[in-house]
DNA sequence: TCACACATGTAACACGTTACATGATTTG
DNA sequence: CAAATCATGTAACGTGTTACATGTGTGA
């Protein structure tokens, strides 16, 4: 029950379809949780079949018809269950710190390239939350949307991910500098390392 | 090909038993790859038969006999190929941010203690990472431990999960702080709000 | 003596990923 | 005219979680 309550969260802003959800939901853009659109089908015909979801059909011209989904009163009452229930810590898994972990010297070009790349990814996100944020705040002030804004809880999320991009940024950057000053120690001293 | 190569990196440092890799796999205390002692004894058998590990019976007194695994060269060159190919993005997923995003007022109580929870576990990782952190420097500076040290992986990270840990403070701390300023606010206000 | 650490596993199920399929409309 | 966007799905497979099972030794 995992994706179940995400998308619940993301219902209970306002209806969409299936196809809105798997924009928002995409791994490059989300900020609270993501998957990928065939999950997102299968997920929203269980959440309808247990009585969670609504859906109906939108017809539309000139595009195809969409299915559009919004909360039932029992999807409003798992969703405050489910906040109300105790949270088990998060786990960890990152390809990117596997691959440090394991690396010896002769793999260090390899990690140097996946730390850059993932650097790169960090800065584009960063740069896309803050659209976002800039996008919410409409020209208020933080402290000011924190008290008049209806819901906070989609700021603070992405107040979330944007601190975890900034620290992710910070990282790589340490990281890559650690490793190129280890590389030119290395080169200075060939042949005395080891002993 | 996940847990996969977790395994691998984990024992390219020196062989281990099931469940000693179960016990630095765990959740609350994993750096870089987190997974239940039923994956890794599955995980073990299946790279085994691979032929990427090689496990021996240890035999102890007075308590149960362990089988340690070592890689072998094949699982080294995996290793290395692991590293040299390209990554994806790492997907965000977190219950945590799932019930924020979701909250209204009458959720309020429910997310403190959520976020409550997570900060002292943060806390607690943080001790440990930091415990660890001078286990591995064993006296010496970062600097110096960076350039002599034989593997950096390990070290970097640690350093990793050590400012995940941080952040994970910093942020638990402003949300609360938030949500304690607009609890204040609300109920200085009381139905004037929402005009 | 009761709980916890050590040590390994099976079985069933839930969740996530990848590949494939279809077809209209808009943009370059 | 090709590519991207809109829109929904099926099938197969790989990964992760939960519950259960077993038995010894150590410390409170």
């Amino acid at each position: 029950m995992a994706l179940r309550h995400a998308v619940l969260a993301a219902l209970s802003l306002g209806e969409a379809s299936g196809y809105e959800l798997s924009k928002s939901f995409d791994v490059s853009v989300a900020n609270f949780w993501s998957a990928t659109s065939q999950q997102l089908y299968r997920e929203l015909e269980r959440l309808e079949e247990d009585g969670l979801l609504r859906g109906r059909v939108v017809e539309q011209q000139r595009r195809p018809n969409k299915r559009v989904f919004a909360l039932t009163a029992a999807g409003h009452e798992e969703l405050h269950a489910f906040i109300a229930q105790p949270a088990r810590p998060t786990a960890i898994r990152d390809d990117l710190l596997v691959k440090l972990q394991a690396a010896d010297d002769s793999d260090l070009d390899a990690v140097r390239d996946a730390l850059g790349e993932r650097l790169q990814h960090a800065q584009g996100k960063l740069a896309l939350y803050d659209r976002l944020r800039d996008g919410l705040l409409g020209g208020r002030s933080e402290d000011a949307y924190l008290r008049e804004a209806e819901r906070v809880g989609p700021y603070l999320t992405l107040m979330g991910g944007r601190i975890y991009e900034q620290q992710t940024i910070r990282w790589c950057t340490a990281v890559l500098e650690a490793l190129e000053q280890r590389a030119r120690a290395r080169t200075e001293s060939l042949g005395l390392t080891g002993d």
